[in-house]
DNA sequence: GTACTATTGATAACGAATCTCATTACAGTT
DNA sequence: AACTGTAATGAGATTCGTTATCAATAGTAC
């Protein structure tokens, strides 16, 4: 049976009150920098499981991390990104999708599956590249 | 000044050989599979600059490490990839190109980048799936 | 051939993620 | 409220992909 403790419901706290995607590692130190005594590998469970249950989304970051964000639950979706500040905006697209699913027809590949992400930088972080 | 060593152009052709993608750790032990005393860090390095100068495509697996291909260069393109056995087709999508810049837009991001990619089972994978 | 220096490669170092296992504590039962 | 079974925790060890180190090697220009 599973079971509620106060450190699933720290992480899940700590993701939702974060913008943009952040790291295992990066969560868990600022976990423990609030005073909480929570297990670094605690913070890789509870993120998993709340990957699993849809309460979350993972991506792999170019350096080859997992990166994590609370999301509304039960709908597919995409992300822009900021490459700098990791502000993220949840996107629809359903043109995309369908252009997924024919493709892989097209091609005789079943059971498509897609990653769909994009990444630039958003308008705060445009104005200050801009400014040096 | 860059210099031309068999080393690079043994993983070069490696590469040029192999169907889907592949890591750099099983690259380079196939190479030496065939008597050639290449060193690791090498494939590494030289993976790292087929890539750069836009003869080799790469991704992330799903288990975190990156995957090299061969690929046409000096075209942008995504890929339709199966999951099991890695065979892999180049696809071109403009569509994408253009949803992914004009969603970038409309939230104020620039220099918009973008992962697509989509998986599935390719034809054969599907059959024999089909019959276990 | 000589000199310069980019490249190599064995190995150490690094870092993200997972595993181990004794301990803890949640959640039904009595 | 005490009891009990077991899911969950966490410190530390471990794994594994990748990168850094640095002395030795070997392209390339002259």
């Amino acid at each position: 049976m599973k079971r509620n403790t106060w450190q699933r419901e720290a992480v899940r706290e700590a993701l939702g009150s974060n913008e943009g995607f952040v790291s295992a590692q990066s969560l868990h130190s600022s976990l423990r920098g609030t005073g909480s005594p929570i297990g670094l590998a605690t913070v890789y469970r509870a993120l998993a499981d709340l990957a699993v249950e849809g309460e979350a989304d993972s991506l792999q970051s170019l350096e080859g991390e997992s990166l994590y964000r609370a999301c509304t639950p039960g709908q597919h979706h995409h992300h822009l990104i900021c490459r700098n500040c990791g502000l993220t905006v949840e996107i629809e697209a359903d043109a995309v999708e369908l252009w997924a699913k024919s493709v892989a027809a097209e091609h005789g590949f079943t059971q498509p599956n897609h990653v769909v992400d994009v990444f630039g930088l958003c308008a705060a972080c445009s104005r200050t590249a801009g400014e040096e």
